[in-house]
DNA sequence: TTAGCCTTGACA
DNA sequence: TGTCAAGGCTAA
């Protein structure tokens, strides 16, 4: 049979950088990946780590730690609920649509690259998947959680979905950085995580408001409508390096919550810390999105201007 | 246990 | 009817 869907499959699994396969729980991974995290939800299984919980994770060396593997596919994204609790083969699954929608983000992505002849390495790098951005960790913590890695970094930060919504806020719910244990992801039992349904998920995101498949009508992909952005944003941005250890601040503390045993459930603290940290990052990436795509009408208005 | 290949089946 | 993301099978 032959896999070479027509899809990205050119890109690096997020979880080892290996060659992808498709898409698989929630985003683009490798076969191996596929596999190994159906392995570990179907079977409930519980690794434990030899080292510090940070294991580099790799294409030769992803067979090494089990558990640092499994806490990476949960930090890119891979989705516990896309496993089938019934074990139906086939069919589809909630995440079809978003599957699709990436896809065409991607092939908008690359079509705007061949007219514009525009680089957007520089911009878009600083905007995550919508896969991700619906469902996973925001990218921009994974640098804080994880030292950036030859597996993690290419994907968790691809320059490719420059048109998703500004407000791809992650969901609570989502899977936590670093490397709590496995309980501390809560994912529900077997009966809860069945999907059959295109609708959203709302056991496994109980704290969004909106549908769950909302950003990209925010900037339609012919006519991206970029609004104003607040000048405390601006200089926000400008500030990123202390933003940045805001975060890691953030973090540290959250780790620390986790790290005293409290796997099952997060103190009031904790969850201050997640919130805050999340909702920083959502106004962050907003801020990100509105001056890429000023900084694109800009370009397209020189480039109407010349032609 | 891993990872590659195969089968299944809902959806477009 | 084709696609493709699920689960299953099996050699290494």
């Amino acid at each position: 049979m032959d896999y070479s869907y027509d899809q990205d499959l050119d890109e690096l699994c997020p979880v080892c950088g290996d060659k992808v396969s498709g898409y698989h729980y929630g985003l683009l991974t490798c076969e191996s990946c596929k596999g190994f995290f159906k392995r570990t939800v179907q079977n409930n299984k519980h690794y434990t780590c030899t080292e510090t919980q940070n294991c580099k994770i790799d294409k030769t060396q992803r067979k090494r730690c089990p558990y640092c593997r499994f806490q990476k596919c949960l930090t890119v994204g891979m989705r516990l609920e896309a496993v089938r609790a019934d074990r139906m083969r086939g069919g589809r699954n909630k995440f079809g649509p978003m599957y699709k929608r990436d896809r065409a983000l991607k092939q908008q992505k690359k079509a705007l690259i061949r007219a514009n002849g525009f680089k957007l390495e520089t911009a878009s790098s600083q905007i995550v998947s919508p896969v991700q951005a619906d469902y996973g960790l925001p990218a921009a913590l994974h640098g804080v959680a994880h030292p950036p890695s030859k597996g993690l970094q290419p994907t968790a930060m691809t320059p490719v979905d420059y048109e998703r919504s500004p407000y791809g806020t992650p969901a609570v719910g989502g899977p936590l950085p670093g490397h709590a244990s496995l309980s501390a992801y809560h994912y529900p039992p077997f009966p809860s995580r069945a999907i059959k349904s295109e609708y959203p998920d709302h056991y496994a995101h109980p704290h969004e408001a909106a549908p769950a498949y909302a950003y990209p009508e925010a900037y339609p992909s012919s006519s991206p409508a970029a609004p104003d952005v607040p000048e405390v944003m601006v200089k926000l941005l400008q500030l990123e390096p202390d933003e940045a250890q805001v975060k890691g601040r953030i973090l540290a503390c959250l780790q620390q919550e986790q790290a005293k045993g409290r796997h099952d459930k997060l103190s009031p603290f904790g969850l201050l810390c997640k919130m805050a940290d999340q909702t920083l990052f959502a106004i962050v990436e907003w801020a990100r999105s509105c001056l890429f795509f000023k900084e694109l009408e800009v370009r397209r208005a020189q480039a109407a201007s010349t032609a």
